[in-house]
Order: structure tokens, then C-alpha cells, then sequence
DNA sequence: TTACGTATGTAATAGTATAACATTAGAGGT
DNA sequence: ACCTCTAATGTTATACTATTACATACGTAA
């Protein structure tokens, strides 16, 4: 039984490698990938993806970011209570990427995952969008 | 203007290449890795990833099959009427992949997508779950 | 102190996917 | 039949993503 997110074990205090990726990330607000993050945090003191990609597994396990499948990518987690599962919008065009919660979409996935049979524990949800940007142009 | 799903470019007949490694996702049910894929089709005549892929990015687009994403692997499409969304049920703990339609949730989802304001063109839902069989032991 | 879990650093390697280029096969129009 | 165009092929090389293995250090609890 691995709780998994741990924002109960409150004030985790994160390590210098898992300090700088995740203000990186924090910074930046979109996906970024790990060679990206590696390259961007060689004068900080990574040297090697092995260092980068043990701070993201640790961040993710704490909830604190997330990794967008389908990209290869993580980014940061704006969801205040940190829920295990996620649902982000992607688009189609652009490539932009944004976390959607407690919205109408999100809510009515959980209501429906509450309501199913299966035993679903959480879930990652990707949803293929045109943003309003590449919409217009 | 691309029309992706291509069940209307009717009978469609696939190349060889295509052909062999449809049948190989059929044949097995599970989804399965690209290399995986080049081992087993040596002896049919598949020499290089490039070709791999090349079949698996072809069948995709014909919705013949899905990438799963959060596994790097391939599997065969179950549903008759080819839609571009996915859902899939991942066991956390033994990794089996089903795909999943016309059910509730599925069909709640795609109630939701259509009430929703943001221009959702398509998705990949990626429910964690515990199996039957699974949950037993 | 010892023991244990967790994090680190570094090197090597495994696994996933695409670029570039030359060639061939098929479908459609004339 | 011939030409043309698009898509698929074959091959080599390379880029990108992620993990294994091993040695070491640090903090905390018994």
C-alpha cells in the first residue's frame, strides 16, 4: 500500500537536484523535456540524465509534477490539492499544453469514474485540442 | 484538411509490410512494443525499426490500431467503427491493456466532449486500474 | 555506534524513434 | 501503353529517451 501522493507527508523538503528542475519547470509552465531540463541545468550542477530523470520520478511521485505521455514531457502540476489523476488539453497545432481541473470535463470524469465497476485507481486523460490561437490564425 | 480516419477511403488495401504486422497485433491482443515487433517479423523479411514504424505509423492513421502511450507499445483496435479516441484500462500492477467502448464511462465521456466549450477534436484516456484477477491475489 | 533508507555521482548501455537518401511499386490520367 | 505522381520500400546512420550497475555520501532512528 504506497501512498502515493504525498503532500501528507507534509513539507517533504526537496533536494538541491529536486529543487532546481522543479523551479525550472516552475518557471517555465510548459512541458519540458529531460535532455532539455539536463541542458538547461548543466551550470547548476547536472551532469547527467540519470540526475535529471531521478528528480522528475521523485517529483512525480510527490504529486509536484506531471509527465505528459504522449510528449515525452513533464510539467508542473497547477492543481492545488494534487490529485494522482491527470487531464490536460493538447493542441493539435501548436503543441501548447495546458492541465484542465474542476472544470465541467474533469468533474464529470469523476463522477463517472466514482459511478463505474472497474477499479480504477487513477488516470491519465489527453485530450487533442485547436487552441484559440491556432483557431483564429 | 486531413482526414485521418480513413474507414471511408474504403478497403484500403494495405502493403505487406502493413499487412504482417497487423496481423501480428491481431494475432496477439496485447499491445506490443515496435522492437518487439521487428524481432518477431524478421523472418517475414523486416530488416530495420524504420520499417516497423513506418507500418505502425500507416495503421494508426487508419485507425487500425492505437499507440498506447504511457507504454510505447501498439495495439490492435477493437472497435469496429474506428473512431481517433482511445480508452484504455492499464492494470498497475500486472500491465494488461484493454481497451474499452461503448460503456458508460465511455459513452459519459463522450457526452461531456460534446458539452464542452473547448474545440476537442480527439482523445486518449488512460484509466489505472487493479484487474480481476489481480485484485484476487 | 551501527544499521538502514534515500540521494548522489559517474559511466555505460538499453530502448525508442527519426533523418536522409536512393529506389521501387501502384494508381490514375491521357 | 505510356507517363506521372504519390506512397511505400530498403538501408544506413543517428538522434532522442530512459535505465542498469556500482561506488559513495548523508541523515535518522535504534
Amino acid at each position: 500500500m504506497s501512498s502515493n501522493h504525498t503532500h501528507n507527508k507534509k513539507n517533504q523538503t526537496l533536494t538541491k537536484n529536486q529543487r532546481i528542475v522543479l523551479n525550472l519547470l516552475q518557471d517555465s509552465g510548459e512541458p519540458l523535456k529531460a535532455y532539455f531540463i539536463l541542458d538547461s541545468l548543466k551550470k547548476e550542477g547536472l551532469n547527467s540524465p540519470l540526475q535529471v530523470y531521478r528528480a522528475l520520478d521523485k517529483l512525480v511521485e510527490l504529486g509536484k509534477i506531471h509527465k505528459v505521455e504522449s510528449l515525452n514531457s513533464f510539467i508542473i502540476c497547477n492543481n492545488s490539492n494534487c490529485a494522482s489523476n491527470t487531464a490536460f488539453t493538447i493542441c493539435e497545432r501548436c503543441g501548447k499544453v495546458k492541465e484542465i481541473k474542476n472544470n465541467n470535463l474533469t468533474e464529470g470524469v469523476n463522477e463517472l469514474v466514482r459511478e463505474n465497476k472497474l477499479n480504477i485507481t487513477r488516470y491519465n486523460l489527453e485530450f487533442y485540442v485547436v487552441c484559440k490561437s491556432c483557431k483564429i490564425n
